[in-house]
DNA sequence: TATGAATGAGCTTTCATTCAT
DNA sequence: AATGAATGAAAGCTCATTCAT
């Protein structure tokens, strides 16, 4: 399953809007409740309240194209959100501390969305397609490469650093979900304490 | 899909044994090769070289059971690893140390088994049950609470860090799957710096 | 499928007579592209640029109509060119050599048409309905009952010739689809040949 | 649609062989009451008497197949049924009459298969593949070269001529299904004698 | 007059499971 | 203990048609 790309595409009238954003919801929560694999279009037409299938297969090119939407949809949130929470940010550890500190906020903030995103991903409905739709590389390394070149920060990986802190990040809907009261500042705090600790330049 | 326990359960002959093993072991070459969503009772036996879906249902109760014993297969291998690895530590840090190389150079040993638990896992093929079945605390919390209580830490909450350390660890089959070339050693070195960093008493 | 007839119908705009050429056109470029089979509303309606399927549902009683409106045009644009073709015929033999070279010279220059056509007839879109809407009696018959009745034509059944002379021509359309560059006025001279020979009175 | 080699097959059981000898059986009734376009699963099923489509979907491959068995089981039977009819003509003219005949009389002793085989071909349902499985060059071409090399016929184009032929005899199966009691033995003596008149060389 | 939206039946195929042998 | 046969539900998708605007 690929991310499709929205060229040669003419307008969408305010109903199809509606009704594909209504759809797009709808598959976001009944894959949340109920997992990638299992939302089926059946599932889906339910949950939405629709006549049939085959209204989705109007709106919608294919399962790919729905769940790219809902992908796209969730990350559009996600980067604005972010977009915000990254302005004033000053240095490197600020930066990492934003990052960190935001994404779980949102993630806090958007349990739905985010469990739904986690299941498409971890199950393989989306292709990431590495550098197409996405970052070629991810706003973490770019962050840990200024910080060392600033001496901020300890010689270390940022492949691999990166690739830690962003994990810290994407576990989080699993554990929110298994445990809904799960203490998220703490969390935060103890995320970015860690990767305090791990990514100064030593003294 | 729930883990279903082995109660009540009678004898099984030593062929039974045998089939069952060898199902299993086509079950995980199959979800490694083609996920867990595809590995269909169709694909497992015609990988197995069976003649009919007919007999893994004979011989599990569902793809439940068979999905369980596979999990169950891979974590025994892994703990039996891992008991061996974990004998000879002094330390709290040695102990956090050698569970990191442990289980990174498991999963570079078992690339095939661990792609097929991740892919189980992520796929939400099998639901943890928390506590059920499974180790009720990770060893990982053990070995954090007793650096503690000795001093070799710093104050943290066990449970968060334990769970940066396991996502560290759990996204290598990932991380190998898509550049086999992947430098492991590296990246075992990195991860046992960073929590070393990031758990130790400050001075 | 049956031809509907046109009865108590009620007078046509002009423009929706335009609508209906329209539609009708690209309804036969569109069956000659894909075959009956793949010609849906979606495919006609993109091929005419048409914003809707409910437009052809709007102008068309149904499916049926719209075929057998497409199998009225090319027919009527056939028996007008074979009217013409026909009129300073003397003979009988004059008549089959005229009939066949003009039904061969209308195929070869109206290739799109005879293949949507053809495609229909073969794919069962269009149940004849025997003598209903079209010739009771073939053209063909006629000429040969003529000829038999001068004497110009050995004694022979003149439906079961009829049927010979009409395969051979209506098989055209399927070898000039398969074979653009097929000699068509070789094979129109053997086709005189062979029913002129076939059909003549023996000395 | 292809036909579908039966390379690398393992041996069918009996039980098997019987079942896709009964489902195709039922296709063909199938084909030839309702078309190859309307022949769906479900028709085919339910003519059979089977619990569900999926039974076809087990003992064959995907449609292509089912079709492919099914033009290969009439044609086999044709196939025999001409090898015999064949067998001892002694002139290209006798071969020419031989062919004709045979054929017209397995039509109107097959009048369900080769309707539904006729339905088949013309309704796009299987590539030809030329070459493929079946003869390169007709039979037919090959007797009208030997009867000109022989002297028996005149000089004219063994492809068209073949092409004829062939035509007149495919029509059989249309006229059939519109006349039931149409006089097959009339019109196989109508086709003979045009083509023996249509070919002999000129005295 | 035309449009976009919606419907519900239909399609082929895959699935885990059951069952008689 | 194992096999092949069969089941029926479910999947994503396309279809001709209807309808309100």
């Amino acid at each position: 399953m690929q991310a499709t790309g929205g060229a040669g595409r003419r307008a969408r009238t305010f109903t199809e809007q509606a009704r594909r954003a209504q759809i797009v919801a709808a598959a976001i929560t009944t894959i949340a409740e109920a997992g990638y694999h299992n939302a089926s279009f059946a599932q889906i037409a339910k949950r939405a309240g629709l006549s049939s299938t085959g209204l989705i297969s109007y709106h919608f090119a294919g399962k790919d194209e729905l769940i790219g939407e809902v992908v796209r949809t969730i990350l559009a949130d996600l980067g604005g959100y972010m977009a915000q929470r990254m302005q004033d940010v000053s240095s490197a550890a600020g930066a990492l501390r934003a990052y960190v500190g935001g994404n779980v906020e949102f993630i806090d903030g958007h349990r739905e969305q985010m469990k739904a995103l986690t299941s498409i991903f971890l199950g393989g409905g989306f292709t990431y397609d590495a550098a197409s739709e996405q970052s070629a590389t991810s706003p973490l390394e770019d962050i840990f490469r200024a910080g060392q070149a600033a001496g901020e920060f300890r010689d270390f990986d940022p492949v691999v650093m990166a690739t830690l802190v962003q994990r810290a990040i994407d576990g989080l809907p699993f554990l929110l979900d298994m445990r809904p009261g799960f203490d998220v500042a703490g969390y935060r705090r103890e995320v970015v304490t860690t990767f305090d600790l791990a990514t100064r330049a030593q003294s």
